[in-house]
DNA sequence: TGGACCCCGTACGTTTCCGTACTGAAATAA
DNA sequence: TTATTTCAGTACGGAAACGTACGGGGTCCA
């Protein structure tokens, strides 16, 4: 998976204000955005579209507006599992926020979608101007931060089918249908499980009523009840996400 | 557990540069030391002092010189883990560097031990006057969240051997002897698992002369064996840290 | 339209770890 | 010293998830 391969480019000149739909972008004051706009490019990834790649450095930074990038810790034996997903409520390269120039993770589209990309050099560039758009952007990796805390915890503490409702509810917060179009392939390599474990556990979840499934395909059916099932283990990054962007 | 319950106070009138021995602090700048040393304060820590509690206010960040920092996720059913330890060579209170007011999580001393406090006012003035300080800070908060998101790795992938053994490692590092006065079952709470589970599997480590133990305290005996046993749920963190402090 | 491949359903024995609980020994308090 | 509490050792059945593997059905491409 190359990093350039499979990107398209959307023929728009320059970005305007108002069909921005990524919620940090959104935020922005006018005078961020005129620091930032000029060197936004919209983009369409593809699912497994990789956007960062562990230990090089970050050439973008990614602003999704539909679509899921996961993002997955490795280590040399190969053992790997996601520590945060990232959709329109926030940004790829949260690094590059702390003063960092390489990525930590692998990070690539779960989920197919567009949105707009930053070259890394104008984003630092504009985080050094602005005072204010360094402290969004840093509520935002205080965000992930929390997110990433509570997958510990629940990569800890929970069983398959919670971690699996806290997954499907975190997706379904970041897509705009209740459809999810992944394979239980998929699902087991972020959880870190067997992918048999997933597929009779999405059997349960589909005999209770929760979801739907086909080929490729689930769909939430019944998302309180799959908040029931996910317990206390989805909700705290969420409230705090919606807290830190809430000033 | 009160935060301020316990607390000793050193009578020394303004810190001396000298015997600063946390590894942040020492680092800083001529005059970013100026900024920071009128505030801080020596304090003595006992184990099991809280520092942070979970939703509130940050009053103090800590440079710990010894002892060590757990920093433990908690939700609202009570489950609990450990996302991170910090030690001399960094900080508590890194919400406050992304420009957050409270913690996020529950954070105490598992292992008494001294060193500076400030307040965190103090703390968020001395960032905002020098932006070398909160660069440095920024580093400091980066390679925390990478301890987290092997944790969280860990803790989705590993064995109980192998992240006791990543702990016990983690836990050395920031000790300056090789006895790690804890019982099993604070050994169980941080990660997470039965208190019996940790017994065995600390005979194990001693029958094969890893470690040798009593009541309360256990010693690291063989320190390459246990990285052995971690493997490479051991070590990216700490790489990482030694890059991004080299600079 | 046939073949290749991908995805899902299912199965079985096995490992890991849990929940619980009882005991004795060590440390601490009275 | 004695009483009390804390800590460590051990045991048992059981739950959860593992590794592996096989077959059938969908989907896609030639």
């Amino acid at each position: 998976m190359s990093s350039e391969a499979g990107l398209n480019f959307m023929n728009d000149a320059v970005s305007s204000r108002a069909e921005v739909r990524n919620r940090l972008l959104a935020k922005l004051s006018p005078e961020d955005w005129v620091l930032v706009a000029p060197h936004l490019e919209s983009v369409a990834l593809k699912e497994r579209q990789v956007v960062e790649v562990p230990h090089k450095p970050i050439t973008h930074v990614y602003f999704m507006e539909t679509g899921v990038v996961s993002v997955v810790a490795v280590n040399e034996e190969d053992h790997r599992i996601e520590v945060g997903v990232i959709g329109r409520e926030g940004m790829t390269g949260v690094s590059l926020v702390m003063g960092d120039d390489r990525a930590q993770h692998s990070a690539y589209l779960q989920i197919g979608g567009n949105g707009r990309r930053m070259p890394a050099a104008a984003f630092i560039e504009a985080m050094n101007r602005s005072a204010s758009l360094r402290s969004l952007m840093m509520k935002s990796a205080q965000a992930f931060m929390i997110q990433t805390a509570h997958t510990a915890l629940a990569n800890g503490r929970a069983k398959l089918e919670e971690r699996l409702a806290r997954w499907l509810l975190m997706a379904h917060d970041r897509l705009s249908s209740d459809a999810v179009p992944l394979t239980h392939e998929f699902l087991a390599v972020m959880l870190g499980v067997r992918r048999a474990g997933v597929t009779v556990a999405l059997h349960s979840f589909e005999r209770r009523g929760l979801i739907s499934t086909r080929r490729g395909q689930l769909t939430l059916v019944d998302r309180k009840g799959i908040e029931k099932v996910a317990g206390s283990f989805y909700g705290i990054p969420e409230a705090e996400l919606k807290r830190l962007m809430a000033e």
